[in-house]
DNA sequence: TATGAATGAGCATTCATTCAT
DNA sequence: CATGAATGAATGCTCATTCAT
């Protein structure tokens, strides 16, 4: 009995904690974080402000907060299993989709507001690099080692054209936020064009 | 004699303007801009908090101030009429070692915190897109068009990989803020190996 | 059956009292009134927060509940019939030691909460008028009256020797309290000393 | 000029320190120092909040500031020197009034507010311990040293007694708070009394 | 009765901006 | 123009108290 009350109590706090976190995010993706005071995401909510300190540290855990939950999303998405059956083709747009189409749900509002604060945010700017950097290139990695040997590429070759692929798409969605047209017109192609950019340069006819 | 005094007037206020904008840009760098009060750029200049506002309409112009000096150094450093007489290897690489090297001096401090205003204030995006991506991405594509042409690229095509390579830059300068350590270590070899991984692709001697 | 019923309930519910005041004063001895929260007092005495007000109107109420409980003991200590018996010299000392001996077990903690908020709060000033400064006085005051008119002093007279004495000791307990060094190191050696100094003065051997 | 100007602007700091003192110690001291917001002192001193914070480093500031001040009023009215060529009698006469007139001005209301947050802040405790205890136990000391020599006292009874002088004026003090009848009605006649109670004892007559 | 989540009034403090000197 | 004291709106956070379960 006592261990269903804990299991229900569980249930209840996750559920006040998401619905707190959704309309964080909500108000945050309007208005920036700093613009945003917390009575205004405890209205988002429907509850009183002080009840967001039941459930939160302060201002910054829920941002803390909203990027676990993007974390999550994200690499429950990878689908990792199945990528390890692809060719290296295959991966690489597998692979160049899922960020390219993440964000793009609330036209990358929310990803503005959490890169503007990492871009300030120590505590932040670790979570990320361990939460999301790190794992996310090491699934490439792991995926891309073999490849890479049998092609002749040195280790930091490896290394560096990983982070090079990786951080073209963190800033493409750069430009994006930035009202790039083309990027904006064609942006479900770029996954296709990324690959084959990718794969074999601008040249691909001249050896 | 009005005409004299109004000219060292006008250097006057320019001297006085640029002299606030680099304590400004130095205590943003450090402390970021919304961590930093006027009290403490006023303090770096060496002048009285008041005074800045005989300058500057509010704190955000202090910001677009900054970016205004930066765009000019970005720009200025271009040297665009050298570029014109390169082979597209050259131009590659001296495209790509404009950013990487220009923001490097105080460790991407500045560039940090511009970003991160950058996503939040649709102002200062604006300001960016029109000051700096644009024109930047126009010293490329008019480079680039005729090379493109000549191989048989479709103007969308030449488009998207601009982008690509612009936000790889741009991608690239965030993992190195974000920690990243092979891309601290290698900076300096980035410029080389980007050249020809956007020329080659990952499989060079696959025809 | 009811009466007995009804008995329970009253231990069950003194019992429960008595369970919160002695956690309100050990938590209240440690980080003062106004530091303490309903919270930490609730976690003390390993209850909810809420049942502290089915005992207690408010937290007010639980310092005033301590209060009471230390009237209890100072007046039960008291002993007051056995003083009646005793010469001044005696009675002084017994009356002396009282509360300077009371309060020491946790280093006047206790009292200094107290004290502080008699200082700020009619209520609990009037509490402590009432039930302990003047019935103390009063026990004192019954049994110094026939001494003081033998001996020729004024009713005027014995009042504010009374009250100097008293105060003395207030006062002392204070001094102790402000780390007073010669105070903490000889405090036991008080009672015997204010003895001989309130009967004889400084000049004993002068007339 | 310029140290005429430094001069003025000194003297109008002090000024502006003064009056935000003086408004707090009567706001403090009617209705205490916890339940007394900044708004109400800057409204009693006629200024703004953000204004008191340009002369004091927050609210527990206001309360050191006020003890400063009252620090220097008992010390500067001691009259040290004057003090060195009375015999005890009038020493101790004058010794007992300063602090037994020295708070009735606003009938204890400020000294209540003080007591009650030393009793509770370490910092205001030890300030008071170091500021004002000590200095006057010394000056005390220092005069009744020799008397007691002369008179056999040992050394520690000459500072317990001391202790004990000290004491009883400040519990008098917290009894004539307490509302103590005798004590308000007589509180003039106080030095006189407590100087001859002192020096004989209540058994005068008695060897 | 016991619980403890929800409440929301209340407050110290900050800081961009103004303006009299 | 330069100054910097004064301003006061704005806000994150606390915590005594309530009340549905």
């Amino acid at each position: 009995m006592t261990k269903a009350n804990d299991e229900i109590q569980a249930q209840l706090i996750a559920a006040r904690r998401n619905q707190i976190l959704e309309a964080a995010a909500r108000v945050f993706a309007q208005k920036g974080f700093h613009s945003t005071t917390i009575k205004e995401v405890a209205k988002e909510a429907g509850i009183a402000d002080g009840t967001i300190y039941n459930y939160f540290e302060n201002k910054t855990a829920l941002l803390l907060g909203i990027f676990e939950r993007m974390k999550d999303t994200i690499l429950s998405d990878a689908n990792l299993p199945a990528l390890a059956t692809l060719d290296l083709r295959s991966f690489l747009k597998a692979y160049l989709q899922l960020p390219l189409l993440a964000f793009q749900a609330d036209d990358f509002a929310l990803f503005r507001v959490v890169i503007s604060e990492i871009m300030v945010n120590q505590e932040l700017r670790d979570l990320y690099t361990q939460k999301i950097l790190t794992p996310t290139l090491a699934i490439a990695e792991t995926h891309f080692q073999q490849w890479a040997e049998q092609h002749g590429m040195t280790p930091l070759h490896t290394q560096l054209a990983l982070r090079a692929i990786s951080g073209m798409v963190m800033g493409l969605m750069l430009h994006h936020i930035m009202g790039d047209e083309p990027l904006q017109t064609h942006w479900a192609e770029l996954p296709d064009f990324l690959t084959e950019l990718i794969l074999n340069g601008l040249q691909p006819e001249s050896s």
